[in-house]
DNA sequence: TGCAGTGCTGTAAAGGTTTACATTTTTTCT
DNA sequence: AGAAAAAATGTAAACCTTTACAGCACTGCA
């Protein structure tokens, strides 16, 4: 049905090692020959079949981000700025669910082995040892980078966000604003994220003479509803602090959600912040005083890690790049009562 | 480096045929031979090469989806929808922004041509001339799908909410909660969903003996700034509606938002409704009334729509799947004082 | 025994490129 | 003009599978 490089080689008179190079490295060829050949090339609207291409070569133009739930809105910006990167260099972006599997029964991880994809940006730093032992079998592992979240182990490159640095502007700004007793809404337990931020937490309080007791902590995930249910908790408590300061944004509007209910109001009767910046915080009610992540830059710069590891660009194997945070002050915090 | 079809014949004695019967039609060998062939695969974690079965399947075994902003979190749980179903049938997702280009300066459309997709689900109905132009020459118009939006053209089968019953649903409850006097906060202009839902609202106002004027219309796009900016528009009124159904839940928030910076609040003095059903709708302050969009549904269905498609089931050209909406009734909206 | 039918297996031809190497043409230099 | 160098082009192998077709070894049947 489609033409092939030969049909173009044919109709144009020409070898089809011309007609493949006046299509990929066009000064190798004579202005004559290279007009001539593109005429028949665009007169028929021929377009090189990639498959034969990235076999030959044995590239696959495209890279596979996993993320643990493509459903959670959170990775979008994350995506685009991946896409924005990519989209430069004419590679692909695959994504795919690290929950869900091939029929096979296969992981995702098998797509690399299977040469679908040249590289892989991970968004999940729950890296289970299994996967761990594909991607070496694949041998792959130099073809890897994690963002935002990133392994425990260590082994990878990783593209991140400052934080630690993010915590200490949240609590500085809090201890500021004379809160004394604050505490911490905590994301998953074993979560990367949520263990860097908790120490961040704890050693910016430490440096104004404060502490997190973990009575102080609220165990849960970075949820909406794991933001109610620690309402429920702060309800509870003999001594309420006056500040909380949250793992996610999320938390922090499930939190300010559940502690309304109880007649609580923000900031009021309690400071509370949060973390990463979501698109919505800004016109929550109170619009929430967070910490802002550049997730887009996140995805940009863990593109272009990538990209230089599959050029075959030496990157350390614990390359780490990290990408500042800010403080958006907003309606959510407000001295002591 | 990595064992080709050929290693594991050699090692296994038997032809490469032979293998590649075993490993895609097992029940077509020998239950020894197979056994010995897959224990050598095994032994060596032989996996076929994806590139040079898509070339002879002429099969890419993935598809495109094309969104309008990748960025843009209201797709995630259409993407989880639709890599849930793709991912049964071991075809890969890919996706792409529409305003990315490659660096051809080709739009990503031609990837359909290259051969790097089997087919397309597009999400953004916004689809030119050009485009359209562009997936003829394909030869692809017959393997694309729109989900959620659709280009008001028709032409290609799509699968959506109901958007007009999500109005008639919406109206019908602001009027028996006693409202009479109802605004519409817009969408895009050009925008199919907008069209459809703001002549759903008209059609159902009607019903109820209510009008929808223009000047209780408030143009805009589906963001959260355009209903903050709605809220000027409101508070400027004369004559100051008690309701405004809003096209998305975006609007809705940065309207309510906007509106209690004018001491206006929902829903005390106005009563505010949305549609989408965004994750933090239900943890808004106050709790977003709304209407629920499937929008995983949207994308399983999108996708198996596909799927048959390039299976090579007849799809009517203008095949529409319907997917109903429900009302969520929450804390934004209450009788009229 | 001969023959048709059945079930496995092997051979070799695609599938559409890219590219090393060989060959031809053109340019440059004396 | 002729040789040497440089540039353009062509030939054919390689990338790794799948699959049509042919061949072979059986089985069952007359």
């Amino acid at each position: 049905m489609s033409l092939s490089i030969k049909d173009i080689a044919r109709l144009s008179g020409v070898s089809t090692a011309t007609v493949s190079r006046t299509l990929s490295a066009p000064e190798k060829v004579t202005r004559q020959t290279r007009e001539q050949v593109m005429q028949v090339v665009e007169e028929h609207g021929y377009r090189v079949n990639s498959m034969a291409r990235n076999l030959r070569r044995q590239r696959a133009d495209s890279v596979l981000a996993l993320v643990p739930d493509l459903g959670n809105p959170f990775f979008s910006a994350i995506f685009a700025g991946i896409q924005d990167r990519l989209s430069q260099a004419g590679v692909d972006l695959l994504v795919a669910d690290n929950r869900s599997l091939h029929p096979s029964g296969r992981s995702v991880l098998s797509q690399l082995r299977d040469a679908r994809a040249d590289g892989l940006i991970c968004l999940d730093g729950g890296f289970s040892d299994e996967a761990r032992r594909e991607l070496a079998a694949s041998g792959m592992e130099n073809r890897v980078v994690f963002a935002c979240e990133w392994p425990m182990a260590g082994g990878f490159p990783s593209v991140r966000s400052d934080n630690r640095e993010g915590m200490r502007l949240a609590i500085d700004y809090l201890a500021g604003l004379g809160h004394r007793c604050i505490a911490y809404c905590a994301g998953p337990a074993g979560n990367v994220l949520n263990i860097e931020r908790r120490a961040g937490a704890q050693e910016a309080l430490a440096a104004h003479g404060l502490t997190l007791p973990d009575s102080r902590v609220f165990e849960g995930d970075f949820s909406l509803q794991a933001g109610e249910k620690a309402a429920q908790v702060f309800v509870e408590m003999a001594e309420r602090p006056t500040a909380v300061i949250c793992a996610s944004d999320q938390l922090a509007m499930g939190l300010i959600h559940g502690l309304s209910k109880h007649g609580i109001h923000a900031p009021r009767d309690v400071s509370v912040m949060g973390f990463d910046d979501i698109i919505t915080s800004a016109y929550f009610l109170p619009a929430l005083t967070t910490i802002r992540q550049n997730r887009l830059g996140l995805g940009v710069e863990a593109a272009t890690v990538l990209l230089d590891l599959i050029d075959g660009k030496s990157v350390p194997r614990d390359h780490v790049v990290t990408l500042p945070v800010s403080l958006q002050i907003r309606a959510s915090t407000a001295v002591p009562r």
